[in-house]
DNA sequence: CATGAATGAGGGTTCATTCAT
DNA sequence: AATGAATGAACCCTCATTCAT
């Protein structure tokens, strides 16, 4: 069934069903899971608490799908960057600029994102939160991809394609997350110049003399 | 009567404290601020609940000093392999390697500690978790004074040394994080050959050569 | 729809926050605001603690919403008399029979009453208490408007009217508490003979003899 | 035994219960009885709270020794006013000024005895406060003895001498308190007068014309 | 089907009292 | 005899969840 030939009665859920959601990403973003009741969310989203119930089993459920859906948002864009037709080190470098655009405009849902993935998540009791690393595992697989086809067309040294993912993966967070907290000594501007000298440069093969020169973004 | 000798009360106290502090680590560790109660935390430490409240205000308060001294224990260790006599290089390898410490015999802590400071915490409520910060926000620059030392010994290139530690810290840090989610792929002696080939190789003066070739560890 | 139809559902309400009052307030008034639990309010009034939070905010709120309605009552009753087309002195005798009655039939909410005015209030924490002064201040008040007109036509003699204002309203309930007490020596029936002969004859004007002569009531 | 003959470690002992009461009064006062914790006895007057109960038994027991004390205090005060060898109307004046006095000095202490007094009393759950109102009925009794000799002595007319003394009790308590709450509608000095044109002129005997003309305060 | 009033388990916290030192 | 640390019952209150309307 295509997705467009949706009844009319499951339309107007779908879109209830992400009213809930984009009220309850403010109240949790602002304020964490357990410091958000589900009458508060009730009150914002000018649906009764029933109601809620009728769209997710409870809190925790609703909270899930929300988090599936953000990092859904989230690996959806970066995704689009890594698999591009360009070059890999261009890839890499969109892949870094859609990240970079995802958190500046979500800054609140990355900072909830990263409450749950980076540390330890006690807000979904179940082991399902494993379904948000799992897409951050895929993501992490597209990029080693780059890498290594970036290494194949002799662009980057012949290192570990996945260790280069978790690299410049943690790298653009830290990056960005400075960008937040410090904008005097970061920006997001600055951000893929820092990439460039401090990761690309060290990682470039040696036969290969572009990388982070003559770029313009 | 010197600092250092307590009385014998004074030192009853003191042990108390911190066996009230080591249960409810366990317990934060296990499963979240929010998921603990005092009643829970009274049981682990055999401790009446009173008796809690006798030495911390509130299970907010509790929190807190549990995780200021978790957060001064983690510092102390790196940054006493920061502030050694040894080359800039090393200092740091040796960093990298007093955190990999930290990461094998408290990972629990590790895990409650990362949630803390990496997303957005949201168990304590004052503004007093930048206590933590600042701590951190201290070993950076640290961090950043080795760097400094390094680049002007021509060790390595002139870049800032402010964001190489907040790279060599993320990078450290997601390795580290791996060696837990993926024993298959990383451990934590591959790591700082990892971060010789990935980083201290690009960050090298090319008039030095030495880096990440001959250390053994 | 005219403001006294109330819906169906906010009479039930409305019936629901009575019930609710009518049971604390026979706690209250036999053991005292500290001596009852919102879990024994439940119990009398059979709803849940929740449901007595839906009503009230907190314990006090529920207090001070009780001592409200009952001193609404009681300052109603009185001042109906005190307002009535009589003459002067039949209106003070009407405001000592009205409040005779609430002393017998409300004994307990009485007792509970005078304990929250006339020494202090440590239950209300919030100067609110005050409202209940404020209507007590208005009887007087009233009262006090009543001996002003006696005064003006010559049934009394010229003292000031807030004076025997207080006069009235504490030889009166000081006669009405030894009713309770001391049954023996004083009635209900007989109090208005003593006031004639204690208070009124003693203020009524000389060229008007009448007073606490030929009063039948 | 006289009651000069105690021991030394008796009267120490003496004196320290007094200690205690007197800080405990002092809270009880500002606070209520269930607003105020034995740890804040015990730190205001500086006895261990163990020793508290040494002294008394629990906490309502403090309360009935510090209530009993006060009310001794007090009914001691205008006893002696009371069985003086002056004429009886004297006597009466003297009682009026001895309790001002006390309301004068001991403002706090008199609101909570009236707290205890007039209304219920919920502090103390065993009916041992009987013991305070008893000896107010004695307090009462003496003013009714008062006036049975002032009636004896043609002073008063023949009115019921116990009637007479519930009526200047109660006056000249309200308009004692009306001091504090309208300072300016009513003054400590202005009292007498008051009750001299408001009762006593009016239980004067006819034949009797002094009262409440030309006395000198 | 949507509603939101009602529920009550369970949370954090206090404090009168005990008892080992 | 004096102490005050330790106790834990009981408090007030919140909120996820249910279900009659």
């Amino acid at each position: 069934m295509p997705l467009s030939k949706l009844t009319r009665r499951e339309r107007e859920k779908q879109r209830q069903h992400n009213e809930i959601l984009d009220g309850a990403l403010e109240l949790f973003a602002k304020k964490g899971f357990h410091n958000v009741s589900m009458h508060e969310i009730a009150g914002k989203t000018e649906f009764a608490i029933g109601t809620l119930y009728k769209f997710f089993n409870n809190k925790e459920a609703l909270y899930k799908a929300l988090m599936i859906r953000e990092s859904k948002k989230f690996h959806t864009a970066i995704g689009m960057a890594l698999e591009s037709k360009k070059d890999p080190y261009t890839r890499i470098r969109d892949y870094v600029k859609a990240k970079s655009e995802v958190f500046r405009d979500n800054i609140n849902v990355v900072r909830l994102y990263f409450a749950e993935t980076s540390g330890a998540s006690f807000n979904i009791k179940s082991g399902l939160e494993s379904e948000i690393k799992q897409r951050y595992e895929i993501s992490l697989q597209k990029i080693g991809n780059v890498f290594k086809e970036g290494i194949q067309k002799g662009i980057f040294r012949d290192l570990d394609p996945f260790h280069l993912a978790v690299s410049i993966d943690s790298l653009s967070n830290a990056f960005l997350f400075m960008c937040l907290e410090k904008p005097d000594k970061f920006s997001y501007d600055m951000n893929l110049v820092l990439l460039d000298e401090i990761f690309f440069k060290g990682i470039a093969d040696s036969n290969f003399h572009s990388l982070g020169k003559d770029h313009n973004d």
